[in-house]
DNA sequence: GTTACACCTTTACGTTACGTAAAGGTCAAT
DNA sequence: ATTGACCTTTACGTAACGTAAAGGTGTAAC
């Protein structure tokens, strides 16, 4: 199929400028012109220009996209897959974004306070990289360096059949307690055994439990914005559900 | 809690040239100077560079930001909630992208075929909408006015009650897809389960049914984008899967 | 055969939302 | 009294097009 400037323009939902401004720029030009100097587009064309929009989607600049879908040793598929976990990241964004705007929704109606810093969640990729970092330094911090690394060793050792186990959990653990939380007491069966199958679930990366540890964890999950971000995402309050329940679960509290 | 342009602007991730230059446009001027000729901003500068981020993320310009928060008689609660909504319909849009890229994924490593015009779904808000007003359209077509028009009623007709049912039920028609079509099999009893479900729900909204419609909305569901996008959305391949559960529980396939 | 109309071309200036640099004043700590 | 990290205004630069002007092309209709 060959198109012309404005069919191209249509199929893509892109403006006949932007596709001469490409063809300026040399980033996607013509396959040829024909007699009359119109500009006639081909396949390779039109797979080109999907390319480009999905790095623009990105934020990537033409210079940089340039250089990209014109290198020779470019591998599509794996830009491809990159860009997928880039969307993905995205979407967390997107979610975080959300959960920002109903905990407004719900400080403007008087149902909650909410810090300035809290205003501006979910705005700022950078910040949730920084948080990255800072995150396990402060967990080395709170329980030393033994114990994180004992973790990471074996996350490592796992056997794949155990990293599926522990997937799969962390699954059931997030649906349980989303169905828990719609009861809204923390004390209610669903709620308890979402606090066993956390346990479950902590046991795997941790190798002893104890209550007490346990019940720490479920404050931190509170404190730490990184935890509590994670836990608030789909629906605020949450993380504090989710201590409650364990609260009882170890028995710190009726 | 009072801030100068770059303690603002690290809290809320923007650079002190854009306070600058929002102060300069008029669109959020600070509290106070203070003797030296600082900028200084209080909590209601806060609040306001908080709805802007808002708007700026959706791509408003900032003439029309500025109209916004001006305007005396502007609901920020009901702006809160429109803008909810259009971050909600943001994620879709991300979902139909990623699912695009799944797609050109197995495009490019020749698992199936795409047309040109696949190529680029997702890209745009605006074929969104256009389907949004085709797809009435074609129902109507179809399946005819008084039909689209008495389930229009039934909805409109509906108790608080049926509406969360048929929401919830809405909700397990997709949980149990998901997870009948890991099976692969769509006789299996999960899938058959998925399909009777689909059936209650569709009981809602039809106020009669047959197996011969319900076979025919199932073959729609794949013939139709608009349909098939919605279903393919988070696992390409469950429309399909989903039509073959639904012919083989109205026993129209063995 | 020319008129209409929807295409196509190049050239060129305008726009938005800042980035960046220059030239200089302020404040707290050493 | 000197850093060094703040702050100020003025002003030109930029990315990715939008928009307008001035004109050529293709074909269907009168």
């Amino acid at each position: 199929m060959e198109y012309t400037v404005q069919k191209l323009g249509r199929l893509a939902g892109v403006s006949t400028r932007t596709l001469r401004y490409y063809d300026e720029i040399g980033i996607l030009k013509p396959a040829r012109m024909n007699s009359s100097g119109y500009r006639i587009y081909g396949q390779a064309e039109v797979n080109r220009l999907q390319q480009i929009l999905f790095y623009r989607e990105l934020g990537v600049n033409l210079d940089r996209i340039k250089e990209l879908v014109t290198d020779p040793s470019f591998d599509g598929i794996e830009a491809l897959k990159e860009h997928r976990e880039q969307l993905l990241a995205r979407r967390k964004q997107l979610d975080a974004l959300i959960a920002n705007v109903d905990k407004t929704l719900a400080w403007s109606e008087g149902r909650m306070t909410m810090t300035d810093k809290e205003k501006f969640e979910g705005f700022k990729q950078k910040l949730i990289d920084d948080n990255e970092a800072k995150y396990g330094k402060e967990v080395r911090e709170k329980y030393g360096d033994e114990k994180v690394d004992k973790s990471n060793a074996k996350v490592k050792n796992m056997t794949k059949e155990q990293y599926e186990e522990v997937t799969r959990l962390a699954a059931e653990v997030t649906d349980t307690l989303a169905e828990a939380f719609k009861t809204g007491d923390p004390g209610s069966e669903v709620a308890q055994k979402a606090a066993e199958l956390h346990k479950r679930w902590l046991t795997y990366y941790w190798g002893e439990y104890t209550k007490e540890a346990h019940a720490g964890v479920a404050q931190m999950y509170v404190d730490d914005e990184r935890f509590r971000a994670y836990y608030d995402e789909k629906q605020p309050g949450t993380a504090e559900f989710l201590r409650d329940a364990i609260l009882i679960y170890t028995g710190m509290k009726a």
